[in-house]
DNA sequence: CTGAAAGCGCTTACAG
DNA sequence: CTGAAAGCGCTTACAG
């Protein structure tokens, strides 16, 4: 591999020489410096980056940290990250710790992070205190989205009013028994998102002086298949719901299946709504609210870089945003039977 | 941060005697280990893994290639190679390339690897001659999913046998007039995958002594969303296929998408089948040939281990990993009408 | 078994 | 504007 020195010697000149035209500050004389980029060309010279972090303290790199790459959520926002940070010559290294937190052994390890990465960017994993007390100790700038840590930045949604829009569509429809799908599980339970949802979920029944059938309001892991199967005993059932509100677009996709494998048409006999606007939605017509994706990733790293670059490291700014949601209807939502 | 130096200082040894006995193969004095080991733990030291690389010339990095995240096959193996990566001591650089090779600008950059990784994961990217030619002059290990690059090791799937397996399920069935989704578009054009199984496609309705309907053959780019747009003329068209085969499932719930929208029903109107067995397929009940995806990862994984750890860097083992694939009926096909 | 020292390839004050 | 030199934090022969 051809190093700083070999473009120096090329280039006539002192390996300082060279890594100031390269990237220093100082003025470099025209001359000189044509000179020296001249040889880089020649040499296909790449500077270590290895020896460039280690004299400048700086990594350039960004871990992304993601309980799963599997869902639509995280596949989709971790391709406008990627993005992003490389536009601002930044690297991603991506670190997927399972959904699960305090398995077998410790997720988190110190070496992920420690002299490695300049920045986190904490995607929607639940911690156990361990884990925050870790990533505390760190002390790295770090951005959350969705769950939000201690006082670290951190761009969400409004779920309450993603789960307020899909309400009121419903009962604007004139449903008045909806089930529910996607209370907070065990392993999301220091989460905000499961929860804000729910809560709107039943705030907006009350509102309206509608009672909450506890039976229909299930506590399910987020994936379609399981939506699919713990829907199936309600959709059974007698009375049974005219509507299913999922808090994502993945549990709907799945309750659209039970509805087909049931006989049960949509929207005429049974009304599904989702939360999300995944791929898709558009395609099998599913009613749902949307959430920007790519506005939020961009948010994240816009907010890391900011505190990437901040002089002092303890003024916490505590910033925080929220992005609306809206409202995208489609077939699968209609006026009850 | 607490360095080498620290460490040494409190157990009241040198360096390298900390350096040995975190890492080294040679001896240490029991007792003075164990004093070695109370320090590093008490000082929770990390070792810098810059400075490491800088003097060992190893990264312990992998940058993982794809062209994307928001597609089910991207995601699966990317989940898979994370995992297996870090089981074995490496992290993973995640880099998203997008699908169309020779944009606006380069979308590869040696920067993105020169004394930055120890190897490459390229997962199905398709290559401009630039490309394949920075590749082999960067000469890192290299093991390709899916796209095959001149002589970099390769796991893939038989493309054919999948879509034979499909075109067999079907004309079984009784179908003959049967329209294919995902020949080889631009985009893929130097891609195995997409050629392959359409080749397969017509080989085995010529072995049935079935022509191949050209207009029912569509280019498309591998989306639900153009999936459902391209089949709909195809639908409406009289006469129109009994059955449909998407060269992946997600082509494949497109379909299934707009056979509902214009009242055909699935299967009694229309047969659909896919390739891949994705996360929704068994929940819509979706027909198709399995892959089995986290196999491909693991495959992949222990391949490039194989190369970055292989002594002479010039003994091409130049193998090829050949996944077989399953049919996997569901309630999407039945016999025509 | 252990330490002193060179070296990995850069960056960055410090002189000039 | 440019060079000599120290330093970043490790690893690894080389002595002892």
């Amino acid at each position: 591999m051809t190093t700083i020195a070999d473009v120096a010697k090329l280039a006539g000149v002192s390996v300082a020489t060279v890594s100031r035209t390269l990237h220093g500050s100082t003025r470099v004389e025209p001359r000189t410096r044509e000179r020296v980029l001249a040889a880089a060309a020649e040499l296909h010279y790449v500077a270590s980056p290895t020896a460039t972090s280690l004299a400048s303290g700086r990594t350039n790199v960004v871990a992304v940290v993601a309980p799963m790459m599997s869902r639509w959520f995280f596949a989709s926002i971790v391709t406008t990250i990627e993005q992003a940070l490389r536009e601002h010559g930044y690297h991603t290294l991506l670190i997927v710790l399972g959904d699960r937190p305090g398995q077998e052994q410790e997720r988190l390890q110190p070496e992920m992070f420690v002299k490695r990465v300049d920045g986190i960017l904490w995607l929607n994993v639940a911690t156990t205190p361990e884990e925050t007390a870790l990533l505390e100790r760190l002390a790295l700038p770090m951005v959350c989205v969705g769950a939000a840590i201690d006082g670290a930045p951190t761009v969400l949604i409004d779920d309450r009013q993603a789960a307020r829009l899909a309400v009121e569509h419903l009962l604007g429809l004139g449903h008045r028994d909806i089930a529910y799908l996607g209370t907070a599980v065990q392993s999301t339970a220091h989460m905000s998102t499961p929860a804000a949802r729910v809560e709107a979920f039943r705030d907006s029944l009350r509102v309206a002086g509608l009672p909450v059938h506890a039976e229909w309001v299930l506590d399910i892991d987020w994936t379609a298949a399981a939506a699919a199967a713990a829907i199936e005993p309600v959709l059974r059932g007698i009375p049974r719901p005219s509507a299913v509100l999922a808090a994502s677009d993945e549990m709907a996709i799945g309750v659209l299946g039970t509805a087909r494998r049931l006989g049960l048409r949509v929207p005429e006999d049974l009304s599904v709504i989702g939360i999300d606007d995944h791929t898709f939605a558009g395609v099998l017509g599913l009613s749902t609210v949307r959430q920007d994706v790519p506005a939020q990733g961009r948010a994240a790293v816009t907010m890391l870089l900011e505190a990437m670059n901040a002089e002092d490291l303890d003024g916490d700014p505590v910033s925080r945003i929220e992005l609306a949601t809206s409202l995208v209807p489609r077939d699968t939502t209609a006026p009850p039977p």
